[in-house]
DNA sequence: CTAAGCAATGAATCGGGAC
DNA sequence: AGTCCCGATTCATTGCTTA
């Protein structure tokens, strides 16, 4: 295929409106990126005090609970009535909306084929250190009816993540650098541009060349750019006309073929495997306010609940407790604390041992037991 | 305090019933695992009274829906009058039910404090090849009204993820080996036990020693065993007498052993000198007229009898002036404000921690002298 | 030129006690 | 109930400036 593909549609306007001039089962996949309808507070600060860019657009403000169900209804019903009976449907989402979003499609009839959760390598921080880091969105992956075939390209998955079966939480940074998209100003030119790699993986799993991808929330066009890297052709809805400019200029500057190895990268899995202090207290291989001591019994602590060590009142992790004990400037904590087993004391690293080899046997348990069906 | 907990409770029967019997707000947290394998059908008539025969998949559906909305609603209601106004709930679930869990909980009148995405590192696989391996599990955590005030340790959980804020997915393997629970023939003992390592987050996040945790689902009774080894009490509701049996047992079994506050809570680390700066002045730790510095010594200022701070004719808190100077809406003045010692410029934050720390020797001191105060 | 340091920023439902 | 004000709080990445 050369040059932007005629069969794309840009199309300008609401996206109910227009999916009711589309023909009836006339595309093989939508994925649908809805306003979040976040209901934020205003003017969050960073510890700095800078301000912290929030989503305020117009679009994504709704008067009540009940308008955003009917807003979800009537997006999806439409989106529906445009799906193949084979096709599937794929709506993202954060906690905000997504349980409003999968209870419609269940009660819209939909069945539900699962749901994919996308890892933020690098999410803003929580600022005000009242809440959880908020690293996740969550997709949902939906039939029109349920026990009908649909595509799911199961060994292409496979392959992209290094030949064991793709699972449905996905590892996957945010969108910076020249990624995101600019407008004049080096300002970002959507608030919430999504990552080409995570709809690398949607297409790919679930459509098949020459298919027809509609995103109704087509917005700066990231379905449409990884649909025509994929060949797969697109039906995108905006009713931003700034976005859809910007959509279509950047789709049509994309070389036909073209795939950044960035889409296909699986992260390498974590060199950093090594066990911390606190992951023996989480998983009760040593439990809070067990005693540990020095080689020569010397020193006594306690394990606090979160893996760090109190003495005489001062607290600190292993290795810093023991070097400020000593007055050293650092310790090797897995050597220098000694906990009771069996009736004599033995180092902590003992224990990340013990842990280790559990870990192995279980393993091999599992791997002996390949009976349950699905 | 030694052996099981008196204040703790093994309640057998319906959840709903249980809790219908206990006082109204009178639990601090809430952690529940609902069943979602429900067989609903059996009992279910059609709107009409017609007869069961001949049940297309439609009618089938939407009754269990519903039914299953009517089963959450039922419970959450019912754990939303025990719960105290500033307790919080969590619910665990996967894509089949989680939704409509989340659903009713907005609707409900819930304030979602957000999710948490269980990462299996360990899960089952998907043996068919027809979807993604499903190799996670949600849990949303809400309070009863939105803006209530709210128990989030976040400093534990800090600890816990080497010193970085605990994101919101947590790659933990699912309960394998030893830790799972074995009926007499080997077989695992409950479908669907969850590691304690979850639970362990779960409570040291969002509850206090001697806060009392209520799971309505209590199966074999891993809320309990995580409860009584942090210090928690808790309320267990079960149905099945057999599980009960089995979480009284395990429960029982585990070493029990009062803990002090100070090793199952981590305090944020100004929380024991949160004192004044007029306190410092009164006390002597800084005297009136004294020199303050900012950072990088752009500005200075004196220190006046009454705590505030006088620079250029202005005068006003610590935080207050240093924001003026600065041209910010708010600074931190233990921060940024730097006193003389020992010849170099440390944060007047520092004088707090000598006054603490003081304070702390002479209550050691006190101790080790077998001195009963009052 | 490179390296180090600093600044900017991303779908965010982000106080609480005293008066 | 409303207002004031104290004071607690950030991770990963990119890109620009400075040494």
């Amino acid at each position: 295929m050369n040059g932007p593909n005629q069969m794309d549609q840009y199309l300008l306007g609401d996206c109910v409106a227009r999916m009711r001039e589309l023909p009836e089962a006339s595309v093989d996949l939508v994925f649908a990126d809805p306003p979040y309808n976040l209901q934020l507070g205003a003017g969050l600060k960073r510890p700095g005090g800078g301000s912290v860019a929030g989503v305020d657009a117009d679009w994504d403000r709704f008067d009540s609970h009940a308008a955003y169900d009917d807003f979800t209804r009537a997006w999806l019903s439409a989106a529906r009535r445009v799906l193949r009976p084979d096709g599937t449907l794929w709506v993202i989402g954060s906690f905000h909306n997504i349980y409003q979003v999968g209870y419609q499609l269940q009660a819209l009839g939909f069945w539900l084929l699962g749901d994919v959760h996308w890892a933020k390598t690098n999410p803003m921080p929580n600022f005000r250190g009242k809440r959880f880091q908020n690293a996740t969105e969550t997709m949902i992956w939906a039939q029109p009816n349920k026990g009908r075939p649909y595509t799911f390209n199961y060994h292409a998955l496979k392959s992209l993540n290094d030949d064991r079966q793709m699972r449905n939480w996905w590892e996957l940074p945010i969108v910076q650098g020249t990624d995101r998209l600019k407008d004049g100003e080096g300002n970002k030119l959507h608030p919430t541009q999504k990552p080409e790699a995570l709809l690398y993986r949607v297409l790919l799993a679930s459509s098949n060349p020459g298919d027809t991808v509609l995103d109704p929330f087509f917005g700066t066009g990231t379905t449409g750019a990884v649909a025509h890297r994929l060949g797969r052709r697109f039906v995108g809805i905006e009713r931003d006309p700034g976005y859809l400019t910007a959509a279509r200029k950047r789709i049509e500057a994309i070389a036909p073929g073209e795939l950044p190895d960035s889409l296909v990268q699986v992260r390498p899995p974590r060199a950093d495997r090594r066990i911390a202090m606190a992951t023996l207290v989480e998983e009760g291989w040593i439990a809070p306010g067990q005693e540990v001591r020095s080689r020569c019994g010397r020193f006594v602590a306690q394990v606090r609940a979160d893996g760090k060590l109190v003495s005489a009142g001062s607290a600190g992790s292993i290795h810093a407790l023991g070097a400020q004990l000593q007055g050293r400037e650092s310790c090797n904590g897995w050597d220098f604390w000694r906990v009771e087993r069996d009736g004599s004391w033995a180092p902590l690293d003992t224990l990340r041992a013990m842990r280790a080899s559990a870990a192995e046997s279980t393993m091999t348990e599992e791997m002996s037991r390949h009976e349950t069906p699905d």
